[in-house]
DNA sequence: GCGATCCGCTAAAACGATTTATTAGACATT
DNA sequence: AATGTCTAATAAATCGTTTTAGCGGATCGC
């Protein structure tokens, strides 16, 4: 049940196995071996169905042609949209992907990093957990071919590939105005990540820039750890505590759907009595009825960048930094309307 | 930047790599290794932080470590959670996972066996796609080791774990008759597929059991490959053409969020105008008010049991087959509930 | 006629581990 | 003393590639 080998193929066609190499590899011409012996090896090869071992190749190279995928979670919508085309794109410049998932948890982070350089992949694409600095600076230091992805280190200049949190938040709350909203409430993380830090820039730029009111009050920080149930919870309570509440941004998916659980529960209804936008896309907002306007970001190109920009590294031992941002398209839906007349509680 | 050898280590401890290799294996004892030179190397290797080339390793020893996953669709909410576990549960087995889609279409399954075999994974997971069978007797022949999931092909014995469908649609046809419900329809795709197929046997065994009845004009086909729009469409002038429809079951989750769609665009309340209930969960059906009545695979289970018996098929060469079925469980929520009255038009 | 150059190809080393066969010496047996 | 056994280790082959260095012969320049 073996392979077969460079070596079968050499004694089948009568010359060494430097031979066969050279020609496999496309450098029949550059080491000048004549037409002749390249076409018998060629026929050879393809007849044998010859498989190169990639084993001994990368043992001998010191290139596996595999690349390290770490996301926060292979089972969240976003991320595995992204592996999926990753590992499309990937598979047209003949690399693999290992992935894994840290739950943005450190150690679970430093465990992948470490079992991914164990298996020697050529480069990494990583979406950094709080705290990863050092293992990121090593990695940097080591000059692997490395690319983070939706969120990035401002402390360490990499290469990254991020959609533009602050314009999409922007963008969202400039809507927000345009339809006549004015008592526009902000739904965030207690997380201190960049990506959560330039979506509340944006947001609050944008409500400057069109002189709105957004005093500290209609800012409500969601800690990571809490269950489902006490986050509907304070939502609901923040929600009531707002009189005259206008429309709410939720600035991640996950909290846009605990939004959506608490405004029924409050007995309001979507984007009559009140106006609900939040970043990310998510199926439920795409199917839920009525639908939910959201920031989207540009999976398939986040996605194609990050594999573009790992493949420039790899091939062309090109070092200069290479940071990617890309738009976040507004995908208006029914949640948010034309509001005709100012609101009343 | 390169790592570390065993000829470093030998080196350092002033004996031969054969020695460290010994040690290092845990074969100190068998191969006499006296209990001085051991501990030195174990000291030693763990103070230069020495880890194996897993290339080198794979080449002599002709293991990767490595195991194939193949998908349908990473980003599919079941396989995404599958595929999730599995790499947690190889990882404790010190495998690591390759991974891709299939969309369902065969070629590209091939070409991702194509690669797998390329790249020597020690054993795989496979979700078939239709016409898949030569492929797989092949790689059954071939004595690797093997493990279907999802579907399996009747006409190969192979390893596989799946959820018992026919017991899970039975529950749930069983489960809408306890309610009360009586014109009940079924809507699945035009597949051949196994999975399918003993849906709807349990489907019609139940309701055959409990004598209600159960007409072919009340089950609808979907063909696969038409927009969701097309099928939106289907489904509600199937639903229109059935006077005093009163509950209706879809054969997987895709078709149930083209269920709820249908059911709202025709004005109806799902709950109350007519039930509703799916195969499969989906976080949309979690989150959707009312929540979605669905029948759940035990996804974590379903890893678990994939990784165990391609680890018991690579450690132990136990080659017999193991074919696991695991129990569907019906989650209860809003979309279906007890019946006062019988149903009217 | 002699060194330089080119042609077409190959021998052998290297990658880093595992594994088989072997060794040198200590000790025991007959 | 000759033989065998055991101990504690090692030398060398091996896996399948890639790559460096080189070889024998023909051709060329002068």
């Amino acid at each position: 049940m073996k392979g077969i080998s460079i070596k079968d193929i050499a004694k089948q066609a009568g010359v060494s196995p430097t031979t066969v190499s050279f020609v496999l590899n496309g450098k029949g011409r550059e080491k000048r071996i004549s037409e002749q012996v390249s076409k018998k090896i060629l026929k050879l090869a393809a007849k044998l169905k010859y498989k190169p071992n990639q084993l001994a190749r990368g043992l001998r190279t010191g290139k596996t042609k595999t690349i390290g995928l770490i996301v926060e979670d292979i089972a969240n919508h976003f991320f595995a949209n992204v592996a999926k085309i990753v590992e499309e794109e990937a598979d047209k410049f003949g690399y693999k992907v290992l992935y894994g998932s840290t739950e943005d948890n450190l150690n679970k982070a430093r465990g992948l990093l470490e079992v991914l350089e164990y298996r020697q992949v050529d480069g990494y694409i990583i979406t950094p957990t709080p705290n990863l600095d050092k293992e990121i600076e090593i990695l940097k230091n080591s000059r692997k071919p490395m690319v983070l992805m939706d969120r990035y280190l401002p402390q360490i200049p990499t290469n990254y590939v991020m959609v533009n949190n602050f314009q999409g938040a922007y963008d969202a709350a400039e809507y927000l105005l345009d339809l006549g909203y004015r008592k526009i409430a902000y739904v965030t993380t207690t997380s201190e990540q960049i990506q959560m830090k330039e979506r509340m820039s944006g947001f609050t730029a944008a409500m400057k820039a069109h002189g709105a009111n957004f005093p500290r009050k209609m800012i409500k920080k969601i800690p990571f750890s809490i269950t489902k149930e006490e986050a509907v919870g304070q939502i609901m309570e923040f929600m009531k505590g707002i009189p005259g509440l206008d429309a709410i941004f939720f600035a991640t998916n996950y909290l846009g759907v605990f939004g959506i659980e608490s405004i029924k529960n409050l007995g309001w209804k979507i984007g009559e009595d009140v106006a609900l936008i939040s970043f990310d896309d998510h199926d439920l907002f795409r199917l839920h009825t009525p639908g939910i306007t959201c920031v989207s970001q540009p999976i398939h190109e986040i996605a194609q960048h990050l594999v573009q920009v790992l493949m420039n590294e790899l091939n062309q031992h090109q070092h200069q930094i290479n940071q990617v941002v890309l738009p976040a398209t507004l995908v208006k839906r029914e949640s948010c309307r034309k509001r005709a007349k100012a609101g009343v509680v």
